[in-house]
RNA sequence: GGGCUUGUGGUCUAGUUGGUUAUGACGUCGCCCUUACACGGCGGAGGUCACCGGUUCGAAUCCGGUCAGGCCCA
């Protein structure tokens, strides 16, 4: 134990916060590939690397931290990863915006290089928040997918799936950014309300309504609703679209709605989801009519070159001029744009790779998995029933895994390399053999890359050792935390890949955290400038305060609303810790402290049984990853049970140079030694720092997780009675305009069981206290009455006065029973409900007594 | 339009399988600087548990509907 005179008057946390950080090494939160304990291995999920670090990642990283310190005291090998998913379009853009160029302008190769220099500098960025926040990182587990060595495992999937047939590739319609011109999947497809214009023209003799009339040259086929009479005779015939002159086949669909616009549509190859659906069904013709860049082409004739814009325009003049155009209409609609840069999304028909889905196999894996909360496996439910396209994983990018694939110039034959060759990039080397097809020596590089979920989606191959073969030496893991925001990207990936890999769920359990909204109670975003970042809160109230607020913001899985007052709240209750451990230091240095003391006071075994429900509380809900319950219980046993009752209690037999202090000592020393392990997983800064005072040269961090249980159920009852008593008897002193340390005279309690309180409880209340078993005997006199006087004014009148002199006249006996009638001035009168109240006083032996009841003991006080 | 989710004092929030007086924090009001702590202690005020209906001896809790918010999707 250090000496109380080293401890500062303040707890300083910036000093205390550096100070550990500096101390601590990463070795000790190193995964041990060889070692007995039961492994417990987190699928951490990699962060994209903004340079910032976010306050939702922050809540996020709180969670896996807590539950990774908490294991690792429960005697677990716990692996703590640290990824960085590198790829991907924002960073592209970011090098395009930064160096004032676009992609076209440098080299795949120099534009990669910047790519990766601006990634490395933001990881560098991050990993700084990261260790501040005290997160107990395993930095030998780190990875990048950027790296050869991870992007080489990325490809290594990629042919795992190709020869057992999850992936293909095939011409098939797909979302395609015109800005970012590349393809995307429907993961990232977000829709957004907008106004359009419905136009009605003629096409051939019918009416029909389009959003989209520069689509016109795609146009083909007309759609009307079978039972729809309207159209009946069109049935079996062809149409001849306006301004291109082709020919396209009426078709009659079902899920063509005949009150919407006209009742007769036109399919375009292709407008929207619905386009590529007929286009399936009704096996019809494909007219591509826009290009990558979003350009009209060939087949638009005249509007060759216009973009999507200007030929809508100059197709609606040119049916003006024609007398084809009827009317217009304003229409609100969905647009599926780009999640990265909101331009409105094409369904392009392009040769791309896919993955192939299968929802049982999913759904399967899904529903083997806990999930916490349990209503989130829902939304994979959801997700997975309804897909209908398989996932499409070519992107047309450059700062990507390359796809390795070569392909034969002269047969078109695909070929691959073999797994030692990993990672490649077939834009930039030859395959080491000829065609097998044709033998030919001759081949292209494929340039399409790979969806960066295909990076990350193997996060937890990576972590558990994948090399390719068969099930991974510690898959899978225990558990996945993450977003629900990523559920229908990342976890679900994830299952797929997994099971597609390697036959099993990647995960034991998965943890799905809510998102942070700001204090107004809307999303963070820049322009409500609502954006809390976690720099601003570590320079104010330090990472310990951060992390309790991560706790205790909101229950487990449920969105929390960013508060300063939570950050305030809580670095109140470490400031309360911190003259917590202050008085405990002091008090256990004077004796030094007996490990064999004997616990026999009502106020120790109080103290102690409490700690037990505690831990007992705080080990559950950890178990359970209810974060907020468990800090909520811990908070509570620190400031009400140990500083507001117990020290209170016994601060009197603290203060004497008896032995009875040793009892004390030992409950204080086993409540504050148990409180500071408690705590490690939460405010680990805070925990260190205290721990260190109590047991120099240990840390807590390396310490078993509080395994202290104590039985004593009577303690428990007798000890919420002493304490309950002592509330009231404060609350009689703050009634009575007393101070709470004015000195009372006696207070004799008499309760059903004998209480050994060590005088504990005369000490707190500084008067003399009898505890006494058996019945209080007292005497109640009448001292007074208090009458209600707006109700007897209106009653009485003028004789309102002669009914108080009455009823001040009537016996004890009567007062105590009152008569409904009295008689007043020769005449009956009624006595009015609640006209008075006798104000009693009590007597014990023969003084006169304040009495209170606590349930069914009754407190007799004395006055000095 | 569909799925999920939420609606508790001024604000945020707990409330597990329905069970006495609905939890805590912040704010607010009053008293108190008692040898760990005024970044504190003690006490008080403040709630038709969104609304309507149902099940039940009993509903914040279960069921149905309405309204409002959030998220995901069509």
């Amino acid at each position: 134990m250090s000496s109380s005179h080293d401890l500062p008057r303040n707890y300083d946390f910036a000093e205390v916060e550096e100070r550990w950080r500096s101390i601590w090494r990463d070795e000790d939160h190193y995964f041990d590939k060889n070692s007995k304990k039961p492994q417990f291995v987190i699928d951490t999920p990699p962060p994209y690397p903004t340079g910032n670090f976010h306050i939702g990642n922050a809540l996020n990283w709180c969670y896996i931290d807590f539950f990774a310190r908490y294991k690792r005291m429960k005697g677990f090998n716990v692996m703590f990863p640290q990824g960085w998913d590198c790829h991907g379009l924002p960073t592209e853009v970011k090098v395009e915006e930064l160096n004032h160029i676009t992609k076209n302008d440098v080299s795949r190769e120099e534009f990669r290089r910047m790519c990766r220099e601006l990634t490395e500098k933001n990881i560098g960025l991050m990993r700084i928040t990261l260790r501040k926040m005290a997160f107990s990182t395993d930095w030998s587990n780190e990875y990048v997918t950027m790296e050869p060595k991870y992007y080489g495992k990325t490809q290594l999937s990629f042919l795992r799936m190709l020869s057992s047939g999850y992936i293909y590739q095939s011409e098939h319609p797909v979302n395609y950014c015109t800005r970012c011109e590349t393809a995307i999947a429907f993961a990232e497809v977000a829709y957004e309300e907008r106004e359009t214009q419905l136009n009605y023209f003629d096409f051939d003799g019918v009416e029909i309504a389009t959003t989209r009339p520069e689509l016109l040259a795609a146009c083909v086929a007309v759609a009307v609703h079978p039972d729809d009479e309207r159209y009946s005779k069109l049935k079996d015939r062809t149409m001849k679209v306006p301004l291109f002159c082709h020919d396209v086949p009426v078709v009659l669909d079902e899920a063509v709605d005949p009150a919407f616009g006209s009742g007769a549509v036109m399919i375009c190859t292709f407008g929207d989801k619905q386009d590529v659906h007929w286009w399936k069904q009704h096996n019809l013709a494909l007219r591509k009519a826009i290009d990558r860049q979003g350009r009209m082409t060939e087949i638009a004739g005249k509007y060759k070159g216009l973009n999507t814009t200007e030929c809508r325009v100059a197709i609606l003049a040119d049916m003006k001029a024609q007398d084809i155009l009827l009317r217009q209409e304003k229409l609100a609609q969905r647009v599926g744009t780009c999640w990265r840069c909101k331009t409105p999304i094409e369904i392009l028909s392009e040769r791309q790779w896919f993955v192939k889905i299968k929802p049982a196999e999913i759904a399967d894996a899904a529903h083997q998995i806990s999930w916490f909360p349990e209503h989130m496996l829902l939304r994979m439910e959801n997700w997975v029933e309804q897909m209908e396209w398989d996932w499409c994983i070519s992107r047309q990018r450059i700062f990507a895994t390359p796809i390795p694939v070569w392909f034969c110039k002269k047969c078109g034959e695909i070929a691959v390399p073999e797994d030692k060759e990993l990672p490649v990039d077939p834009t930039q080397v030859s395959p080491k053999h000829p065609c097998k097809k044709c033998g030919s020596t001759e081949f292209t590089g494929e340039e399409d890359v790979l969806d960066t979920w295909m990076d990350s989606s193997i996060s937890v191959l990576n972590v558990t050792g994948w090399d390719g073969s068969g099930t991974p030496p510690f898959f899978p893991a225990q558990i996945r935390p993450q977003g629900h925001d990523i559920i229908r990207t990342w976890a679900f990936y994830t299952i797929l890949r997994s099971v597609a890999l390697t036959g099993q769920k990647p995960w034991e359990e998965i943890l799905v955290n809510g998102m942070v909204l700001g204090e107004d109670g809307f999303k963070m975003s820049k322009s409500r400038g609502n954006i809390i970042v976690p720099e601003e809160i570590l320079v104010k109230y330090g990472a310990d305060a951060l992390r309790q607020w991560g706790a205790m913001g909101a229950a487990t899985g449920s969105d929390i609303m960013f508060n300063w007052n939570d950050v305030v709240a809580a670095s109140r209750f470490q400031t309360k810790m911190w003259n917590i451990t202050k008085f405990a230091l002091i008090q256990l240095e004077k004796e030094g402290f007996d490990p064999d003391a004997q616990i026999t006071a009502l106020a120790d075994r109080w103290l102690l049984v409490r700690l037990s429900d505690t831990v007992e509380q705080v080990s559950n809900a950890l178990e359970s990853y209810q974060f907020d319950v468990a800090l909520k219980a811990i908070r509570e046993f620190a400031w009400e049970v140990l500083a507001d009752n117990y020290i209170e209690l016994v601060k009197g037999r603290l203060y004497k140079d008896d032995n009875s202090r040793k009892g004390a000592c030992l409950a204080l020393h086993t409540a504050f030694d148990a409180l500071c392990r408690l705590l490690a997983p939460f405010t680990p800064y805070f925990a260190e720092e205290c721990y260190s005072h109590l047991s120099p040269g240990k840390s807590v961090h390396k310490q078993p997780w509080v395994a202290f249980t104590y039985d004593d159920d009577a303690a428990r009852i007798e000890g919420d009675l002493l304490v309950q008593v002592v509330a009231e008897v404060r609350k009689y002193k703050h009634d009575t305009g007393l101070a709470l340390n004015a000195p009372l005279g006696k207070v004799t309690i008499y309760a059903q069981q004998t209480v050994n309180d060590e005088g504990d409880t005369g000490r707190t209340l500084n008067a003399e206290v009898h505890w006494r078993t058996d019945a209080a005997k007292l005497d109640r006199v009448i001292t007074d009455i208090d009458f209600n006087r707006s109700v007897i004014g209106p009653a009485f009148r003028k004789q309102a006065g002669a009914f108080m002199a009455a009823i001040k006249a009537l016996s004890p006996e009567q007062l105590a029973n009152p008569p409904k009638t009295i008689t007043l001035e020769g005449s009956e009168v009624t006595v009015p409900e609640n006209a008075f109240t006798p104000k009693y006083s009590y007597m014990e032996e023969g003084a006169q007594v304040d009495v209170i009841t606590v349930g069914d003991v009754i407190l007799t006080i004395a006055k000095a």
